[in-house]
DNA sequence: TCTGGGGTCCTAGGACCC
DNA sequence: TCTGGGGTCCTAGGACCC
């Protein structure tokens, strides 16, 4: 039977434990990183119920104590890197899932450095002394094997699941913990009676395909059967890139999306200028006050990168998903995104030239002098900071956004810069 | 007091092609 | 009178993850 050797290492309640770390008033107290929306949760403040993703309101009415603080999301990247570093001490097979979380396969480097379960302690006491952070770690012989044995782990603990009692672990866990199972799919199985994994690995595949549809019932039944052939990815290129702005209540005309929509784009494409990328299909999200959100999204036959395109396509795309509900009078986010992303080198710059006459549309020259602009305004960007220079139309309130640093945490690397 | 931001993957219907 | 069948791409929506 093959080895337990996969790791899954979890930095517990990461930007709270950095809070913590950077300043020692703040340890064995309920903290919060945020404000108006709890970021991350200390285990302190997780007693009282509080959760990522709460409003600071709820949070503070939880937990009357709760320390705010507003996040130091340099540190978070820096400690981030360092904590997946340690484990790439051990092996070059490390898919980095996020700032905090990672898979490493170990059966290349048990003969150095003993067995896995001695290495995931290693790693564990390794983090804890030289970063001052503490981390949880599954081992198992399946990722996702692994990382339900991280989350039983937590806080600050080693899980290591033996081969030969797999199926026992998994008996009695609740789905919830599946990956895959989120809070639809834990009522759905719920209204079935379903709540463990056993009980999910005794259903019938045929009535979970049509509880959940084919795809999401064959992946549950698998893993609920333990069967997981997915194996470690050490590079991943993204397949999309986007940017989104909550607006709280704002009235939905041209003169608060546009604003809106330039910034954004010019978000996404610097981001994908600087990698020397570009995409074909432009993706708009319009969220209404009520919540409800639509999408509207258009495919182009050549990938662009240039700000101001697709800035002009999610205007457009935005009026129309507008036009469709003609009843709606206010938003509450924009969202734009470019998918089917390719490389795209700088020789885009020359290529017209070299082109016979058809393919020198006015379209596709106008395509390429805003291209060039917008590179001219990277470099001095780069050279100068963000703020140097940008379209004289974009005077975007940004009073409500998150912190810049923030969202470039959560930025997948869209791919090594060829 | 309305609930952040960045992603992936799946489904279903329709257009279009051969 | 009668209608087949497979494949790909696009669009919109939704669930889920960190």
């Amino acid at each position: 039977m093959q080895q337990a050797n996969i790791l899954h290492a979890d930095l517990d309640a990461f930007y709270a434990s950095v809070e913590q770390l950077l300043n020692p008033e703040l340890r064995g107290k309920p903290i919060a990183v945020g404000g108006g929306v709890v970021l991350a949760a200390s285990y302190e403040a997780k007693a009282f119920g509080v959760r990522g993703g709460m409003s600071g309101r709820k949070a503070r009415e939880l937990c009357p104590h709760l320390h705010f603080v507003r996040g130091t999301f340099e540190q978070y990247q820096r400690l981030g890197d360092l904590a997946i570093a340690v484990l790439e001490d051990f092996t070059p097979a490390v898919e980095r899932i996020s700032i905090d979380e990672a898979f490493a396969d170990v059966s290349g480097c048990t003969h150095l450095f003993g067995t896995p379960g001695e290495i995931a302690a290693t790693i564990r006491r390794r983090v804890r002394e030289e970063l001052g952070l503490p981390i949880s770690v599954g081992v198992a012989r399946t990722k996702h094997l692994a990382k339900i044995a991280s989350q039983v782990a937590k806080p600050d603990g080693l899980v290591i699941v033996d081969p030969g009692s797999e199926r026992e672990f998994l008996h009695d866990l609740p789905v919830g913990l599946m990956w895959g199972v989120g809070p639809v799919t834990e009522a759905k199985l719920k209204d079935e009676g379903i709540f463990t994994i056993g009980q999910l690995a005794a259903t019938p595949g045929r009535s979970l395909r049509g509880l959940l549809g084919t795809a999401a019932g064959d992946k549950l039944s698998d893993l609920a059967w333990n069967r997981d052939p997915r194996a470690i990815v050490t590079e991943r290129r993204a397949r999309s890139a986007g940017a989104q702005s909550a607006l709280g209540r704002r009235p939905a005309t041209e003169a608060v999306f546009k604003p809106a929509l330039r910034h954004l784009a010019d978000r996404v494409s610097t981001r994908l200028r600087a990698k020397s990328l570009a995409g074909r299909t432009i993706t708009v999200r319009v969220r209404f006050s009520d919540m409800r959100a639509v999408t509207r999204s258009m495919t182009l036959d050549a990938p662009i990168s240039a700000t101001v395109m697709v800035a002009e396509i999610a205007e457009e795309l935005v009026r129309a998903a507008l036009a469709d509900h003609p009843r709606e009078k206010t938003i509450s986010l924009l969202a734009v995104s470019v998918s089917h992303i390719s490389e795209q080198a700088d020789i885009q710059l020359e290529l017209p030239l070299g082109l016979p006459d058809e393919k020198r549309r006015p379209g596709a020259r106008q395509g390429i002098a805003r291209w060039s602009a917008d590179r001219a305004m990277d470099a001095v960007r780069e050279r100068f900071g963000r703020e140097a220079v940008g379209y004289a139309a974009v005077h975007f309130d940004r009073r409500q956004t998150v912190p810049d640093a923030f969202r470039e945490l959560a930025e997948k690397n869209l791919l090594p810069d060829a």
